[in-house]
DNA sequence: CTGTTAGCGCGTTCAC
DNA sequence: GTGAACGCGCTAACAG
């Protein structure tokens, strides 16, 4: 080893090869067919002695390829977003890239913070599952021309592609699976619809399904994540209000469905008996809360490994206009909507 | 900005500021007292003016601290490694450290690849949540003095500080429960316990509880948490032999406990009723499965936070002899062990 | 209080 | 084929 007990540099590879730094430098970089294989050989020898390994550190600063994305997660506890990082990760895996982790925590603050730190780390591309951004952020952005993918949800007025579902479609086929089912009384059930094109687009999916069907009732109720009282009261509201007929409930997104669930759970009322219940987002307890419940299941790992694919297009140069790429969910039915 | 599109650098600041990079470089790490009003301002004006953020890349590359902590994890999609995650991160930002996830996929040799990668970023500290490394890495590890910290489990022959739960304290609360709750065949579910002192510890202390009880029956089975058959197999036997007393399961982890809910409901057995049941790791879902499964909860977020403290410790110069810090676990009762 | 200088570890001309 | 020398962006002496 070298005189301190830091690590080797390539210097001390070359001292140690009898040769300069450009040779080690050639031998790192592939560039085999240009040396000796005497050389090769010492080199080879070298690098296992010392037991080096390049900085990428100093590499980064040097050519300006970091090799390294950002991820920006809202909430690192919800499943959803775990399944896409888990694709994000194999595909930077499968690409030579190095996933920087950042959660937010559902901080606009976070976010920001963030945002700077990941670009001072000289990140060449981000990937955003966002809560939603101020305004100068979004245009250091782009000024900075730092290649960059939304998952799930678009930014008002900020040009980006897009990965996600095909919201529209995938609430369509929702509602139609309960109007099926013989359900007559409908409410979707969401988070503040805010300026989330997410929710917005699955709520006027559900809307349309049933324009036209005086047969129907449609009601929409926004709840806050945390609010388990109003979660409540807005259930035993609707439930009550349509004793007569069939009511079922379409819920927006998984972690509401937990609490929904849990909420009608307190009230004793049972999914697929006294009401249907249906949620977006895949759950790994879905069949085994009660008769089960019916989800519709987005293709999430293939999301995310789609964003990435998309960055590092960006990446290398790829100058196409703004792209939006949706994926079909899959409905996967279970006792909550078929037990009546 | 400067003649190119590229980024400003410390040089374009100081040139913006009409002063050197050495005071743009104290006013950037806090030494104000030593800057005049003046300077501070223009400073201050040209940064913003060109959007300027310091590179951490080069920043590091000089100081040789570049505040980046690796953390390997076995499984993301594990619920209990995310909430471990969660922590970590918490204790990153308070720390002012910066966070690099990499997830192994619970395979040796992926592990191997993190840990050169994570070294060659010149990670300050390493946080691992383990499935089994191979001998040659644990040397270079240790060689190399990068501070690093277990999560969970320990690692046979490598001295290094570990955070984890009091795995015997919690599985004796956890057996005396069954015990008090009146069952007497009792069978402790694991994946196969291998070299995993988590899983040993466990097992052993279940097996103490019931030493000197001549009126009970206790098991252990190791089944592949993929092998759906096997698991049901071994339910349906333990529960067949143990037809006319109480019986009752102890699974040693959260993902296992999900299978063994999956297999018994698929064998119409409902736990509460037909078969007692308790599992380690706390389940979000825990309460609205049939009656509800009683769980032992790990203090997952501190447990992070605790681990990211003594890495910090180590990196800080802290030379103590090896540590090992356990935090209690909590029983939540719920109906799987009670309804009888 | 402030500017000048010399590297950190590496990749890259450009000569030999 | 090979190596010397320069600079990436930054900080840390060392002068003024």
């Amino acid at each position: 080893m070298n005189r301190k007990g830091a690590r080797a540099t390539i210097s001390d590879v070359a001292k140690a090869a009898q040769t300069g730094k450009t040779s080690v430098s050639r031998y790192l970089n592939g560039e085999l067919q240009v040396l000796s294989a005497d050389l090769k050989q010492r080199i080879e020898h070298a690098i296992a002695a010392l037991d080096y390994r390049p900085s990428q550190m100093a590499r980064g600063l040097k050519r300006g390829r970091t090799r390294l994305i950002g991820l920006i997660i809202a909430d690192i506890t919800n499943p959803y977003s775990v399944d896409v990082l888990s694709g994000i990760e194999a595909a930077c895996r499968a690409q030579g890239f190095t996933l920087l982790v950042c959660n937010t925590n559902n901080e606009v603050d976070q976010e920001q913070h963030y945002l700077q730190l990941l670009s001072s780390y000289q990140v060449e591309g981000i990937v955003v599952n966002a809560v939603g951004m101020r305004e100068e952020a979004l245009g250091r952005l782009q000024q900075s021309l730092l290649p960059m993918v939304l998952i799930d949800r678009k930014i008002p007025d900020f040009a980006c592609d897009v990965i996600g579902l095909n919201n529209t479609e995938a609430a369509t086929v929702a509602t139609r699976h309960l109007i099926d089912q013989g359900y007559r009384a409908l409410l979707f059930l969401s988070e503040p619809l805010g300026l989330v094109n997410t929710r917005q687009e699955r709520l006027e999916a559900f809307v349309s399904c049933a324009r036209d069907r005086h047969d129907l009732i449609t009601e929409s109720a926004e709840v806050a994540l945390t609010d388990a009282d109003q979660l409540e009261q807005v259930l035993l509201d609707f439930y009550q209000r349509h004793r007569g007929e069939p009511a079922a409930v379409l819920v927006a997104n998984g972690a509401l469905t937990l609490q929904a669930a849990r909420a009608l759970r307190r009230l004793g009322l049972n999914w697929g008996e006294e009401i249907g219940l249906l949620g977006f987002d895949e759950l790994e307890w879905a069949e085994l809360a009660g008769v089960g419940i019916t989800t519709l299941k987005q293709p999430t790992w293939q999301i995310g490994y789609a964003a990435l694919e998309q960055v590092i297009r960006r990446i290398e140069g790829d100058n196409a206009p703004v792209s939006e790429q949706v994926f079909s969910g899959e409905l996967i039915v279970r006792g909550s909507t078929t037990t009546r």
